[in-house]
DNA sequence: GCCAACGTTGGC
DNA sequence: GCCAACGTTGGC
């Protein structure tokens, strides 16, 4: 019986997408500044899995799989002044802002759009499809993952 | 482009 | 500590 698990990921395809990370073959996840989405990231471990989810394009929805390699790294743009996320609040010595290293495992068959997503699951199996929701890393209970993963079948 | 659903900021 | 104003996310 694994401990595993599993999270869903947003990313804007035009500023991030899964080709990309399927090109780099990792990444950081850096700039996120919501403290909810830090915790959760935060209560992350090694050899958790994460579905990248396309957001804010048509359609959005689930496009691929990652791996959780490395956790609490402190997020390096928070100190830099230039950077887009840079956080003039936070202090060298007691970082805000922390994040996760990332491995790309594969892209779906074909993307699972936020509408099938509705059709099939209630917001408490998995909380991305909740109205308004705007949180970009969100936790997928055990039995909603392993369902999904059937679902959209062997990885490319 | 619109707007619902928040999170954040800052005056008091 | 309250809350109005403002900013952001992201679906539609």
């Amino acid at each position: 019986m694994t401990t595993r698990n599993y999270w869903l990921m947003k990313s804007e395809p035009d500023a991030y997408g899964i080709d990309q990370l399927k090109q780099e073959g990792s990444t950081l996840w850096d700039g996120i500044r919501n403290y909810q989405a830090r915790n959760f990231m935060r209560s992350m471990v090694v050899g958790d899995r994460a579905f990248f989810y396309h957001s804010n394009c048509k359609p959005p929805g689930i496009v691929g799989l990652m791996e959780v390699t490395e956790t609490r790294i402190i997020d390096p743009t928070q100190f830099d002044a230039k950077a887009k996320y840079y956080d003039p609040n936070s202090k060298q010595d007691k970082p805000r802002w922390d994040c996760v290293q990332l491995r790309y495992l594969g892209c779906f068959n074909e993307l699972l759009s936020l509408e099938k997503l509705r059709d099939r699951y209630s917001a408490e199996e998995l909380p991305v499809v909740r109205k308004g929701n705007r949180l970009s890393i969100l936790p997928v209970p055990k039995s909603t993952a392993t369902n999904l993963l059937q679902w959209l079948g062997p990885l490319n």
